[in-house]
DNA sequence: GATGAATGAGGATTCATTCAT
DNA sequence: AATGAATGAATCCTCATTCAT
């Protein structure tokens, strides 16, 4: 219940300004309440991000079932991120504020998943890409900042599908394919 | 003074952690003089972004002179925020910290430049984009993501040169003339 | 059963540090069930003090059936207290903690037989003391600090006689007969 | 100063029981101030029984200077202590709740020269004693309770003489020159 | 009886800011 | 200008106690 109420005020507020009474408050219970279920701060900070990476994972990695192009799969994470970002910008700003701290709403499954995808990427030829590591700062990178834009400013609707198809074209596919992949509709989730 | 001596605190501890006290002992003056010179807290880091900013400036913008096509100027701007910050870590966690504070680190004068130099680019039709906000959240999102590879990781020489390549053709420049362009030595400052 | 077990917690951390947790994870008990038996925490302190008085009257007393030389009293009271606290150091621990705090752990009869003990010794020559105040700081103090040394120290076997003999001697038993006295062995429990 | 007022503080309730809120209203300063001199309420704790130790080891070391009957030093310092103690219940109740604390408002030089004395007046046939742990424990343990008997009772004027008679009596020193050591005057402190 | 979640007053500590020297 | 002692509001954390199940 704690981890619940206190994402929105995380969403708000970010991970360092709110205190333990901004927590409490949220959840309406009681100052001691808190400390029965954390000794800390810190570690409902760090439930939440469990939490959080679990939330994630229920919702994107259901949809990988049965895809194994790395450049849908990416397309796939984008949209993901971007569509609940944009439903629910509470989770919107705890992304953007998990994705840098690397570690923070990530599940280890998925950091794994997209340095596979990438990898595997190159070795099929999907990508024309230098090295693995520029690869996954252009993909997070620019993910990042596109939910950003997306809870800041007014962004067209397709907006997703233009970050998916500057995404693939960054990573060496070509224009064309980018955006024919960017166009597909995100598959349901199975399984 | 003040100034310079806290860049190195928020460079190691980021903007939020920091007390008074910390900056007081990096400058080693009593805690009294700091307020002779900033009203509050908020004023140091407020002058501190503006000194970041002027900083970077002199940095970047005299290598722009003469120089016309948007992708140049563009490869130009991330070869020289990431080369700062392979060169002085502490800058580079200072631009890492200030990038997402939309308004920390960036001059007025920056800012202004990369958007036109952004919708020049696609005008004359150097940049094939689908729009002007997907491609800076590409642009800055990569960057920042690519300056914080730096810092933590191990990269190889060229990483600057695999970073701006992707970003241009995630902007829609051929890989080809990415290449090129990404591969381009640094313009000297001039004027 | 509380009781018994808050025994060992007040031995080792004393009467104030112990928290209520303290007590009922001794216990094995959980938090209501404290409540069930005690209406507060001093009053499970107040229980003990009054067990430990039980307790030891029962180790003593029983000794002093039989025996009327004040000196001999003396002894077994000041034997059977070191005997009770190297045999049991937890035991030691509660009657250290207990002794200052006049009126924990010492039973009404037993102090009120040790004044007895002292006049009447006294009244019949056995000891030469100025006054019984006095007399009680000797004996009581140098129980107590006897009692943590036998805790805290390595001490000889017959240091507990030497006690004795050093106490009757302060209280104006010639120093042959102290040590007679103070070599005698612990008479058996009677009654 | 903080030190001097949290002197009576202690003195009253204890070394437990005392919150910053008492130090501080005693002291008639701010909560902060109490944080600018110390950065937790053991340190002041720690500080005090420096300072008790060093005003002590000024009222009874300079007192010393000449004598050296360890009969006499020991009854310089237990008249000493108890004159202290009667004169100024403050530190008499210091006193008491240090004795115990082995090491709280002893100092060094004063424990190696109580040690010094026993076993030099064991050596020289003033004492006769079993053991050095015995006599510590009958002379530290009586004067403590000697000194809570004078806080706490009302006691004849010559009560400290009695202690001491008694103490050096327990120490093996014949009664009728344990009278004449207890008897005589508290040497003037000197150099 | 036993349980344990919920409570909230109490106490420790931090830190930005003020101000007299 | 430089200093640093003093301040007190804000915050974290503890723990005795209550009470519904």
């Amino acid at each position: 219940m704690l981890i619940e109420t206190s994402l929105k005020v995380v969403a708000q507020r970010g991970f360092d300004a709110p205190t333990i009474d901004d927590f409490i408050s949220a959840a309406d219970v009681a100052r001691g309440t808190f400390y029965n279920y954390f000794q800390t701060k810190d570690e409902l900070l760090t439930a939440m991000a469990g939490h959080v990476a679990d939330v994630i994972d229920a919702q994107i990695l259901p949809r990988f079932v049965g895809i194994d192009d790395p450049a849908r799969r990416i397309a796939i994470a984008i949209h993901s991120f971007i569509r609940i970002s944009s439903q629910d910008p509470d989770w919107g700003w705890i992304l953007v504020r998990s994705l840098p701290h690397a570690g923070g709403g990530w599940s280890e499954e998925m950091r794994r998943g997209v340095l596979a995808d990438i990898r595997r990427g190159r070795r099929i030829g999907r990508f024309r890409i230098a090295s693995v590591q520029a690869a996954v700062a252009l993909g997070i990178g620019t993910l990042g900042a596109a939910i950003r834009t997306v809870l800041v400013e007014r962004t067209p609707t397709d907006f997703s599908r233009q970050i998916v198809a500057m995404t693939l074209q960054g990573l060496g596919v070509t224009p064309r394919e980018a955006e024919e992949v960017a166009a597909l509709p995100l598959p349901e989730p199975r399984e």
